[in-house]
DNA sequence: AGCACGCCGACT
DNA sequence: GTCGGCGTGCTC
């Protein structure tokens, strides 16, 4: 069979020139199997009516030709070859990508390390390939004779299920007593329920070239924008209008300067050019939230992300891709909507972790939004308060970047006062300094909110013998044990161990009691209960958070004033709005400067800069007092002055001494088994082998293996890690891809994965 | 992914 | 001598 020399992604084929041998049309595909490459078929002349780019085909794979599910990538002409295999069948039932997206996987597996075929699975979920399949609960009749005697209405059912099996409900709704005639025949042995399974394609779909339903006229704009606004309106509508061009633009608003409400306005502008918008936020509930917002001034928004049902999710996509939504409002996997006339991509919060995916591909939702927009030739808005330091390196290096400030209030509310107090000094109710015990009585009693951060889960951080000083350490990966006592639990918040709270200490020969260390957020709650026994207070960390909705419903109970105070973990400084906060509180600045992680200070700048600001809203001075044993410390005073800039110049230097990305590109790939030896085996082959490549392509590369952590979160995993720290101009991806060609990155351990530009390093 | 090929240990 | 273990490689 022989190899195709497929293009590149974006070049054309030549139309086969006259005279030259028989043609026949080819369909490169990415099949649904571990390789990295396209795979090319022959076109059968019945297909080639429904086959195009972004289709989900089946096709013969291997010597015994099993058949396998693919996506086509292109299709063109190609000399006759016999050899080649046919595509078997168009699924008719899937959901086609458009060309640009198409176009897009390739680019996110090419960067990102990972087959081309597995990136468009995560873009194409189960609905989008195969349609939604509905479960029915049917009976169907068993025996033919009936008993001697049969209630009237129990035969008019069994002669209903004479010529097909029927849905329960409906025969329950059809007429009184049928429950009950159902259970009695059921009992008799006459029938028998069973599943029935409907499949249901998302074969309506009219796409966009077909006229798209015309559009309600929107609502008008209610209120005028601020100078400030208009200025960063205008250089985004310059991206659009006349000429629609790439740029990005990262916009740099202080907390309240009116962000979002400038993306409705360049939204507005891009649809009013024709084209259609992406709008990626965060978290879901964020996207419910602006979702709801945005439909009120937008007649066709849709909102797209995991949580939605896989028939919620088809509906979406159906509506996106025929070409009748204007608007997409979603978290990171939004990115890859397939709207036909994108005109505009806006990204809020663009520091956020959360648009990082947690599974291959690990691919930034920001860094993919820049590329869709150059690749649909269209502007990229990156919204922040705190832009991350990679934009802050773009807009240095970059002619395609552009910065866009606002600096001011809407509301017209100052700046929050900030005070930064040693709780050590001074009186003090356990984690509380008296200084926030004042402020926080003052705003409750003048019917204000306040919201407290601290970021440590459970009662207390660490457990210790009172008399020899021992701590409670677990035996799996030996971080320390974190006191529950609500659940009078320890746990590890490494590897997930969880076990009943022993009373003393470790070393049976001592056998004195434990003493809590490391106050944590539920100890928060105990002490604040404790100081002001009439604070509604609501607790907000991973705990107390158990599903997806609580989040959201702890939020809005928040909002609607069911609460004073609000106390949790990293998760309160992100949502929304609140403008009744006058109060916000860091319990514990130091341990969040002091994480062992190169991003920590840039991590620790944007929570407490994001926090601070949540005190800002109301319209009387807001106060946020941050406790602290080092109230001089130079990054935590620029953090408390919101001096993003002097801070940015400060790490950035840093990171540029280290050779640390912005200025480098750093790969992690990660190496896990449950034997020891064999993880540690596979990273050093991997990393060994890596070396060698890099020598032979005379890369200047630094790549070093260790171990990450004992035990990893799932399945008692041992996990090593291998970093390649090196340019960003390729190398290393090349390096990968050459890796991948030779023996491959396949050890004997268990699961080998590769995450380019990695945020997290535990 | 899944299947063939290939090179080593315990059996009829 | 063979059967079968799964490590390695390939599929248009």
């Amino acid at each position: 069979v022989p190899r195709s020399t497929a293009p590149k992604s974006g070049q054309l084929w030549l139309a086969p020139t006259e005279g030259t041998p028989r043609h026949e049309l080819v369909a490169d595909v990415a099949v649904c199997a571990r390789t990295w490459s396209l795979y090319s078929y022959a076109v059968p002349p019945e297909l080639v009516e429904r086959l195009a780019p972004g289709a989900s085909v089946s096709v013969p794979l291997g010597r015994a030709g099993r058949t396998l599910d693919g996506w086509c990538i292109r299709v063109s002409p190609q000399p006759w070859d016999q050899t080649r295999k046919p595509i078997l069948a168009v699924n008719a039932a899937a959901l086609p990508l458009t060309a640009t997206v198409i176009e897009l996987a390739l680019w996110v597996a090419d960067y990102y390390h990972c087959p081309p075929a597995r990136v468009i699975e995560s873009i194409a979920p189960a609905a989008l390939r195969r349609g939604v399949k509905t479960r029915v609960r049917c009976v169907r009749q068993l025996r033919r004779e009936p008993p001697a005697e049969l209630r009237e209405i129990d035969a008019r059912i069994l002669a209903l299920l004479e010529k097909e099996p029927r849905p329960i409900r409906a025969l329950r709704d059809s007429q009184r007593g049928a429950a009950a005639a159902l259970k009695r025949l059921a009992d008799a042995g006459m029938i028998e329920a069973f599943w029935c399974v409907e499949e249901r394609g998302p074969e309506a779909v009219r796409l966009a070239s077909a006229p798209a339903e015309a559009a309600e006229p929107c609502p008008e704009d209610e209120f005028t924008l601020s100078a400030e606004q208009q200025a960063a309106l205008r250089q985004i509508a310059d991206c659009l209008a006349p000429t629609p061009t790439f740029r990005v633009l990262s916009l740099f608003g202080a907390p309240g300067s009116g962000k979002t409400e400038v993306y409705v306005r360049a939204i507005r502008a891009a649809v009013a050019t024709g084209r259609q918008a992406i709008l990626l936020v965060p978290e879901i509930a964020l996207a419910t939230q602006i979702g709801q917002r945005l439909s009120r001034r937008f007649t066709r928004a849709r909102v797209l992300h995991s949580g939605l049902s896989g028939r919620a999710r088809l509906d979406a996509l159906r509506a996106i891709r025929g070409g009748n939504v204007d608007v997409v409002i979603g978290t990171r996997s939004a990115v890859f909507a397939p709207l036909e006339r994108l005109g505009l991509v806006i990204v809020d919060e663009e520091q956020e972790g959360s648009l990082k995916s947690l599974a291959a591909p690990f691919y930034h939702a920001r860094d993919v939004a820049i590329k869709r927009a150059q690749l649909e030739n269209a502007p990229v808005v990156l919204g922040s308060a705190t832009p991350s330091l990679e934009t802050w390196h773009n807009l240095a290096e970059s002619k395609h970047y552009q910065l866009l400030r606002m600096d001011r209030r809407i509301a017209g509310g100052a700046a929050p006062r900030v005070e930064r107090v040693d709780p050590r000094r001074g009186p003090r109710r356990g984690l509380l300094s008296q200084t926030l015990l004042d402020h926080l009585l003052r705003v409750i009693g003048d019917g204000g909110q306040a919201i407290l951060l601290h970021n440590r889960r459970g009662y207390a951080v660490h457990l210790r013998c009172s008399r020899c000083g021992l701590p409670l350490l677990c035996e799996r990966c030996s971080s320390s044990l974190v006191l529950h006592r609500a659940e009078d639990a320890v746990r590890c918040h490494r590897c997930g161990l969880r076990r009943h709270a022993p009373a003393a200490c470790p070393d049976t020969t001592c056998g004195a009691a434990l003493e809590p260390g490391g106050l944590a957020i539920q100890r928060l709650e105990q002490d604040l209960h404790a100081a002001i026994p009439t604070a509604r207070i609501l607790r907000l960390d991973r705990d107390t958070m158990r599903r997806r909705e609580d989040y959201a419903a702890a939020l809005s109970r928040f909002e609607r004033g069911d609460a004073d105070v609000l106390i949790g973990t990293q998760m309160v400084a992100k949502g929304l709005d609140f403008p009744r906060v006058a109060l916000a509180g860091v319990l514990d600045a130091d341990a969040m400067f002091s994480m062992p992680d190169f991003r920590a200070a840039e991590r620790a700048f944007q929570l407490l800069v994001q926090v601070v600001g949540r005190a800002g809203r109301a319209a009387a001075g807001g106060v946020a007092v941050i406790q602290t044993t080092d109230p001089e410390a130079p990054l935590l005073r620029l953090a408390c002055d919101a001096a993003v800039e002097p801070f940015v110049q400060r790490e950035l230097e840093q990171r540029r001494r280290l050779g640390y990305p912005p200025f480098a590109r750093l790969v992690r790939i990660i190496v896990s088994d449950p034997q020891p030896a064999v993880a540690r085996d596979g990273a050093e082959r991997i990393s060994s082998a890596l070396r060698e490549i890099a020598e032979r392509l005379s890369a200047a590369l630094r790549i070093g293996s260790a171990e990450v952590c004992a035990v990893a979160r799932q399945r008692g995993m041992h996990r090593w890690q291998v970093l390649i720290l090196g340019p960003k101009d390729g190398s290393i991806q090349r390096l990968l891809a050459e890796a991948e060609a030779q023996r491959g990155l396949r050890t004997a351990a268990k699961r080998c994965v590769v995450d380019v530009d990695p945020l997290d390093m535990m």
